[in-house]
DNA sequence: ACTGAACTTAAAA
DNA sequence: TTTTAAGTTCAGT
């Protein structure tokens, strides 16, 4: 079977230069400035910066990279908006981290959770660390929001680092503290 | 094949 | 306040 093939590009906004990667059958990654895949698990881990070795997504590139470049800019100036889950691309993942995501993606704008909350709600309420697992796992940072998740007594972590969980957190009228 | 760590948590020591 | 056990996945050995 032909293995589709990943079409990777930088997406200049007004909060740095994002990456975003398209399959055949979609998103499959979105990535924040600064910010390197690590191979295998853990994207969006923090690593040097790859800007510069790909493309710009164009408008030309097609519904799919014109869609996501407005629903990012839109985003990043405080607009909610989100993409459909169909969009996305999120083959092959292992069962949990995917019924993680999806739960993820249920959590309203400008909400928060908990990684208990966040597990419960992925079918398996004892499994808090793999909730953070997955949320470090998430491929696609902002649509899926990792960010809207919060340890029970601080404001947990994030893979690109907490600057960032905070910044996307205001965009939303949230602060992280607590 | 095992072990430890990872964006945790609640309860026990 | 510190330690521990728990569920899931992956990297290192």
């Amino acid at each position: 079977m032909k293995r589709f093939d990943v079409r990777t590009f930088r997406l200049p906004t007004k909060l740095g230069e994002w990456t975003a990667s398209f399959s055949d059958a979609g998103l499959c990654e979105l990535r924040l400035p600064g910010t390197l895949l690590k191979r295998g698990r853990h994207p969006g881990r923090v690593g040097k910066s790859d800007a510069g070795v790909y493309p710009v997504l164009k408008d030309q590139e097609g519904v799919a990279g014109q869609v996501l470049r407005d629903a990012l800019a839109a985003r990043l100036a405080g607009e909610r908006i989100d993409l459909p889950w169909h969009s996305f691309d999120l083959s092959s993942r292992p069962p949990f981290f995917s019924r993680a995501w999806r739960a993820l993606y249920e959590i309203p704008f400008g909400e928060v959770r908990t990684y208990g909350q966040l597990a419960a709600a992925a079918g398996s309420p004892a499994a808090v660390r793999a909730a953070g697992q997955a949320c470090g796992a998430n491929p696609i940072v902002l649509f899926i929001p990792c960010h809207r998740v919060v340890a029970s007594n601080g404001p947990g972590g994030f893979g690109a680092g907490l600057e960032w969980k905070r910044r996307l957190l205001e965009l939303e009228g949230r602060k992280l503290d607590s």
